[in-house]
DNA sequence: AATACGTATTGATCAATGTCGATATATAAG
DNA sequence: CTTATATATCGACATTGATCAATACGTATT
């Protein structure tokens, strides 16, 4: 181990061990810490940042609140959105590729639903969460 | 009412009755999903749009998961996380502003922890959706 | 085949946001 | 009161991302 492979701030570590007293309780603190951090970039390569990413967007949460009351038509949402054609289509690819909604295409039309109760429940948490 | 104070694409609207058949039919439908559309930008003034942001981003994600742990002072998450001080001073800001995480001063100190259940309930179900 | 139409994609533009270095603020210690 | 230190804020810069107009693509209709 030379020059710093890890990615622990200096001063913070300083900081850290002039808080705890003992230095070597703060390098083991550090240790732990760090060992955390490794699994839990190591389980998630970006995976729900991409979900969160997609529902994190007042005209993406609208389309999603509208489909709570079921299937609805690409004209349909362009139709309540008040946005371009071509930036609602934007949108719902965002949240296709994300995974939220699925596609069922008939012919010319193109109709979007919500994929997974887990959309909704995500949903109702960051409501709960508004009010605070 | 002149000169369309209505939020309606023309072009949307037109499809849709093309779709429907019944121009009136697909008149009443578009009428029902405005309707809806203004009730939930009422009731939402972008309140859980805040809360999703915050979220929605890796480090902050990062920092989140890292306080599932429990509270943890600033200079042990700058020195977990890889990023400048600056720089995890302002996703803190963000995430007490969104009221996800909730500070405790103790002199020079400052700790921070997760602020309610419903921020593991919703990161929880953003790992759902993520496997899909 | 030719046309019309629903939706997706592209390219340009502009606003929002993350990052950093530097500095400010607040608290503790000498 | 002066210095050290923990965290916050500021200003500049680069990147990301939403939007629009225009165009492409695929399907149906004639």
């Amino acid at each position: 181990m030379s020059e710093r492979g890890s990615k622990i701030d200096d001063e913070a570590v300083c900081s850290l061990a002039r808080l705890i007293g003992d230095p070597e309780k703060a390098r083991s603190r550090i240790e732990k810490l760090s060992s955390l951090m490794e699994r839990i970039d190591g389980e998630d390569p970006d995976g729900s940042v991409e979900v969160l990413k997609a529902v994190a967007d007042p005209c993406r949460l609208r389309i999603l609140k509208l489909l709570k009351e079921g299937e609805l038509c690409v004209c349909e949402i362009v139709a309540a959105l008040d946005r371009r054609q071509s930036s609602t289509s934007h949108h719902l690819s965002v949240l296709r590729e994300a995974g939220l909604v699925r596609e069922r295409k008939d012919g010319k039309w193109s109709y979007y639903r919500i994929s997974d109760g887990a959309v909704l429940e995500m949903l109702k948490q960051a409501e709960v969460l508004k009010r605070k």
